[in-house]
DNA sequence: GCACTTTGGCAACACCGTTGCCAAAGTAGA
DNA sequence: TCTACTTTGGCAACGGTGTTGCCAAAGTGC
């Protein structure tokens, strides 16, 4: 690592933790602590993130008998991401600040059948109305743009000044609205199947053979000038969570037409050698059970889905959470997080049935710490945000764990 | 990350690559490339290197037009570890160099039943009669210290200049034997059951409930006056496979009197949030199957155990490479390494059944990479060398992947 | 109003990798 | 044998990183 990498790294462990903080602001002592730079290290780097308009005074701390604290927060407004989440039918992109937030929203239908040159071009097509419609100026939300689920953060959630003195620099009304001088970084992609995040190609779309081999990402990019980075659907969803600050580390499981799985570890996307990790659904569980049209025999997701097909959802919940137990205790995680049409549909039942599966294991296993599973936040958007991290999570050093991409 | 903290990242970098050239040698330019530095500063970092005594010239290249490169190797007699193995009735210690080849060893018997004091007054005798009696000048392998199974690396394994002059700095002949004023840098040990690396406390070893709780690091570390790392025994494995040059990512899993996983992804070890990775004996893959003895249904530990019990080798492997096929799918790896007493009383039967459903999955998922079933090389001394790499993996770089530890 | 605490900027510094330059050590051709 | 030419790699000066010493600013508490 040489200097501009060291100085890279420490701006983003720096920004991390103020992306982190959210609108409350952190003092530069705590900056330094947790970063393990002295203060005056952090001073100056805030001072560069400062010039860039990365950071921001944001009021400062009540005193504790000496000088109060200036706060310091992220600019959310200084660069923006798109997200899109591809299905076979459908098509959701999202227009998301620094801070994660979702600042405008498109919906399309359209079909993987139709070919990859004409779903490209929907994804084009929605990425730039989000973008230009919402940087020339018009009002997210207005009609004929696409509309806006949550424009804007709910006003008790604007960063503010929580001490005395709110009037010194709290985040300006309309500072989250993007303006015309407003950077895109990039957009990313989310789609289910194999596929090749490095290089940006599809693999096998299932039931789809045009679209093997696609240079979906160079196509897009050279399509819109812009960044593009692609990944699996259940690997973004995780990372969107992960940048929310689920855990450190957790899986989220994916249950809808198929069954999926992305995994955090440590802190960051595990994807493997090829972006094959959080093979989930294909996961052997009933060693010579019924057949899956995978061609092997008792999988997860083909005992999960038909029991959910007969409408036997506790049998669904408790297969899967015999899965999802086998894979916590591989990796020693605490924490599952579900998603996906089918567990929506059934959100207390899934939660509960897994539940009990995974902390009955971990009862037996001894004084192990409770493992939490919940429902994924987010909804059906979650896949969209996280896509969009794809492009913030570098800025942030948090592109993955430790992986193949950072050793020589 | 501060500057201290860069010079030793950058350090451990050059030193990792030097180890894995072996006795061969690199050229600073390849450092350099490698690297990503200048040649400029990978020639200060080996200066003070070189001044620490830790590298040395190791001859030069042949010619390619211009002046030849000086190749530089690692000084494996520049420090030590010893790596200890305690199972319930037996004790492996192993001294091992920096470049990972073991100089001496000793063997003996303990019993766990018989107290953790004793065990542990057990084990310091082994690691001082092996330091001392190894350090003092006595030769490896003379009769009354314990025997030593293969003192030196083999004559064709030592490391020398392959071109032209090798005259000029070749390794002395007895530059691997440790003199007196050797370093011991400290002592690694595996053991089973669960446990707290980062505390070095044993957590429930089954069936010594005096063991609970046991802090093996602190007591051993006061004992012997030596810094003392602990971890679980497929762990110590698994780390010293990797540092040993196995793969990227992999698998090693053991089958001896239990079934455990050791996990190393994107070049680390993986151990998870409390050093409970690799539980990899009680996944199930046979639901509502017969009953195992941790209170479950169905674990891989009790089926393949049973299979090899009614003298079912066949389906022993079957079982185990479903429950491998599982673990390759869900971690995207492409390297599964076999260990243990049972496997190695029938390693072609076990690589050949395990490997065989493992490629009959990875054939039908489509074009992925080959995925390779092998033993793993070390025997019945390898946990002991993993041990030892406990110590050693940290000057390398190579503590864990990026895991908790490194976020704050 | 004074003493004290805490924050955080300025200036000088130490030390990291980088750049420019050139000696050393080889090859290739005349 | 001599003269280019190539490649290696050390020396010296440099730019920029985080660090240290110092002190002004801005509060609290008596």
């Amino acid at each position: 690592m040489n200097l501009r990498a060291l100085r890279g790294h420490n701006a983003a462990l720096v920004l991390d933790l103020l992306r982190r903080a959210g609108g409350e602001g952190v003092g530069r002592l705590e900056l330094a602590s947790l970063t393990g730079l002295t203060p005056q290290a952090v001073s100056k780097i805030v001072a560069r993130l400062r010039e860039e308009g990365l950071v921001a005074d944001a009021g400062r701390r009540a005193s504790t008998g000496g000088k109060p604290q200036t706060l310091l927060r992220l600019v959310p407004g200084a660069g923006y991401a798109v997200g899109v989440h591809l299905e076979r039918d459908s098509l959701v992109a999202v227009l998301v600040d620094l801070s994660g937030v979702v600042v405008a929203e498109r919906r399309a239908g359209v079909d993987f059948a139709g070919g990859a040159d004409a779903v490209v071009e929907a994804a084009a097509e929605a990425v730039t109305a989000l973008v230009s419609g919402t940087l020339v100026g018009l009002e997210a939300g207005a009609p004929g743009t696409g509309g806006c689920a949550h424009p804007f953060r709910p006003a008790e959630q604007l960063p503010t000044a929580d001490t005395a003195d709110t009037a010194n620099t709290a985040v300006a009304a309309g500072e989250r609205l993007p303006t015309a001088g407003s950077v895109v970084l990039g957009v990313g992609v989310a789609l289910p199947g194999p596929l090749d995040h490095v290089a940006g190609v599809l693999q096998r779309v299932t039931g789809f053979p045009e679209w093997d081999g696609y240079p979906l990402r160079d196509v897009l990019a050279s399509r819109l000038g812009l960044p593009v980075a692609v990944d699996k659907d259940t690997n973004a969803a995780a990372l969107g969570l992960a940048l929310g600050g689920a855990a450190e580390s957790f899986a989220y499981l994916h249950l809808g037409t198929g069954l999926g799985a992305g995994l955090v570890l440590g802190g960051g996307l595990y994807r493997g050698a090829r972006t094959g990790a959080g093979e989930f659904g294909h996961q052997v569980v009933q060693l010579d059970g019924p057949p899956c049209e995978c061609g092997d025999r008792g999988c997860v997701e083909a005992l999960c889905l038909a029991a959910v097909a007969r409408g036997d959802l506790d049998e669904a919940a408790r297969v899967l959470g015999t899965a999802a137990g086998n894979l916590v205790a591989l990796l020693d995680i605490d924490l599952v997080l579900l998603g996906g049409r089918t567990v929506g549909a059934a959100e207390e039942l899934f939660v509960r049935g897994v539940g009990a599966v995974v902390a009955e294991r971990a009862r037996r296993e001894g004084a192990r710490a409770a493992v939490g599973v919940r429902v994924a936040p987010g909804g059906d958007r979650g896949v969209a945000e996280g896509a969009a991290q794809l492009v913030l999570a570098p800025l942030f050093g948090r592109e993955s764990a430790a992986f193949p991409a950072n050793r020589t």
